[in-house]
DNA sequence: TCAGTTAGGAACCGAATGGTACCGAATTTT
DNA sequence: AAAATTCGGTACCATTCGGTTCCTAACTGA
């Protein structure tokens, strides 16, 4: 071994996924990337291969970070029954769109439209989050008493359509004025426990 | 005047409206534009100034035809009861998914993510369409006996975010498997008739 | 017919793109 | 202390980017 790095790669990365996250990939031009990164051309291709591949790495990141701590919330009970912990993911993307517009959105919706340089790989990370996401909501539906496996997994799905919408208006500055409404949405298809 | 024009302007806009919808702003390059456009170079800035306003262009035509169709559509009144035609419209959605996935997505949707070089001036427009397909949503709600004018407005943008989010996963190849769903939870969200 | 005008096309532009090669400096291991 | 290794940084690369200029061919109106 021998000369040690002088930055740290996964803080690194964590500055390029937000700046993919803001702008999307072909907007991310190299020079922005190696500037938000503090990094030089050098140490970037040595500690990453090229830009396509941090940009994957970038989505694994955000699956490990955001996904998954919206996962862990959605089912973890000491916060309260299924229900309410759906209404507080929803409440979060409100909280998020009242503060700052929720501008940047949410990198999995980003990616999902920007299918950039879309080989399947990529495609695939995509549908895994989605996935992953979906099955937080429905398992949180299934919690509650009387809950049925097939209308469940329907209200899940129509749940996570209005999160992603509700983040895609939010890259618009929308989500402000109907995060609120969407979250009386969100109510009603609550309200029957079997679904 | 002198020497006519040798190729008609709407359909190269179509051409060009079709290819940003496809792969957005940053990834239609000028060549990209200049072959699926089949001119050249000369006749591209005679005809359309630069890049960039052919882009504000297209989205204005998106607008003009598929935001207008839409809102014609659901504010049709021989194609039967404002719930129908809601729902008709989600079913035409799913109906594209199943067919190929809709795997284009909406030029709208796809333009809020992208917010390419995201002019003010972009961003109005997209807001305009936004608020035109809200409108055309609350429209139809309001048709029904003893709406509530609050309650509609309010399913009316729940409905928009189910679109969004449904038009977004097109983009991964997902919405056909979503889409029968979510047409489930549009249902549900219909069944109040003062919502 | 012919002057005036506008189309289409090619040549060309500087700037920026993503990516590579190489260098000297720093640090560890022997 | 010396050898081995790997760092950060710079110079450089071909290619492509969006855009301009200019010339000629084609068409129109008088």
């Amino acid at each position: 071994m021998a000369r040690p790095r002088e930055f740290d790669p996964e803080e690194a990365m964590d500055k390029a996924m937000r700046l993919f996250w803001d702008v999307g990939y072909e907007d991310a031009s190299l020079s922005e990337l190696l500037a938000t990164m503090e990094i030089t051309k050098g140490s970037f291709y040595k500690a990453f291969q090229d830009k396509h591949s941090i940009y994957l790495a970038a989505l694994d990141r955000y699956d490990e970070t955001v996904i998954s701590e919206t996962v862990r919330y959605l089912s973890d009970r000491n916060l309260g029954s299924g229900r309410t912990r759906i209404l507080g993911l929803f409440g979060k993307v409100a909280e998020l769109a009242r503060r700052d517009g929720d501008r940047m959105g949410c990198l999995l919706c980003n990616a999902l439209v920007d299918k950039a340089a879309e080989g399947g790989e990529t495609e695939a990370k995509l549908q895994a989050m989605v996935l992953r996401l979906e099955n937080g909501l429905f398992r949180a539906l299934m919690e509650r008493a009387g809950a049925d496996e097939v209308l469940s997994r329907e209200t899940a799905r129509g749940l996570l359509s209005i999160y992603l919408g509700l983040r895609v208006l939010g890259r618009a500055g929308l989500s402000a004025a109907m995060a609120g409404d969407c979250i009386r949405q969100v109510e009603r298809l609550l309200a029957d426990p079997r679904a």
